[in-house]
DNA sequence: ATGCTAGGTTCCAAAAAGGAACTCGTCAAC
DNA sequence: GTTGACGAGTTCCTTTTTGGAACCTAGCAT
């Protein structure tokens, strides 16, 4: 299977990495959180190509995470900015940050920690559960089919 | 910049890409968390091909995410499971899935939903501080420098 | 008029992915 | 006691993607 045809199975594991799960994407979703905004920036901040950036600006603008905005004037420059839908991704950051600070510090401590401003504290993000509240592990969850499964049970593997 | 030194960053996100940020290893992943574990049945439920699969567990099996077991006594069998280091990845999964569900259903809702065996509940997975409870979003963290940036701040842009 | 800047393209070589066939022990069936 | 299947890869070859560097283009500043 090519990679291209990887999004149209009904699983948004597969649908989410066709657009963010290849090499590079994330880590410029990474600057664009950290707030950058302009090509050349993003190329200094990753060390990625020219060539390689261009392409996954694009399709992240098509994909709509993205936005393309004009700024000063008459003269054709653009930023690249997060949309709500970009916003939304925050947390699969996160998830990465919080496994990266506990297995791959190479036993020197986090690289950089996080403060939230609402409550003031230094914080680990965590992933619970909507209802309860408890800090969710994949042994307590039960995948049961969803209705975007419909008429599709023989099209592909969920997930 | 090639994509190896990507994860020589003093940056958890760069050093956990560099590990799971590529074409197929999150849907490995995916598969591992559905409870696969032998070589063929990650093919199939995949569509990758046996060539990059390979070389996919391997990667995962030197990083520590997936631990090569054998079973079927004196043939040499294998099932790759997953190490704690590996389940502890289940956030980051959790985080595509909600993306996924939330932006990319298609207007059909999700295909797959979870139920949270410890309160019975159908739930959606949520980031949230681990000091004050509430869900984060992008605006309300700052990030500080960290133990593990001392001493590197001239070696690579955190994050 | 000359050079600088931002945001790309173009070109080419090197690496990775896709696809199919092949290998190599063990085991069960004929 | 040969044949065939199973599981876990490897090998070979073609197509795509990267990596790296140079080049292009409009407006602006000197």
């Amino acid at each position: 299977m090519k990679w291209q045809d990887v999004g149209e199975q009904p699983c948004s594991i597969a649908r989410s990495l066709a657009i963010i799960g290849d090499r590079w994407t994330l880590m410029v979703l990474r600057s664009a959180f950290l707030g950058i905004r302009r090509f050349d920036d993003f190329q200094a901040s990753l060390g990625v190509t020219r060539h390689v950036l261009a392409e996954r600006l694009k399709r992240l603008v098509e994909a709509d995470v993205l936005q393309k905005v004009p700024y000063q004037g008459r003269q054709e420059r653009f930023e690249y900015r997060l949309t709500e839908k970009g916003r939304d991704l925050y947390p699969v950051l996160l998830a990465l940050v919080n496994w990266g600070d506990k297995w791959l510090d190479g036993g020197m401590g986090p690289p950089v920690q996080y403060r939230h401003n609402t409550c003031g504290h230094m914080f680990t993000p965590t992933m619970v559960c909507s209802e309860c509240g408890e800090a969710v592990n994949a042994r307590e969850v039960m995948p049961v089919a969803g209705p975007g499964l419909m008429g599709m049970a023989e099209s592909g593997k969920p997930g």
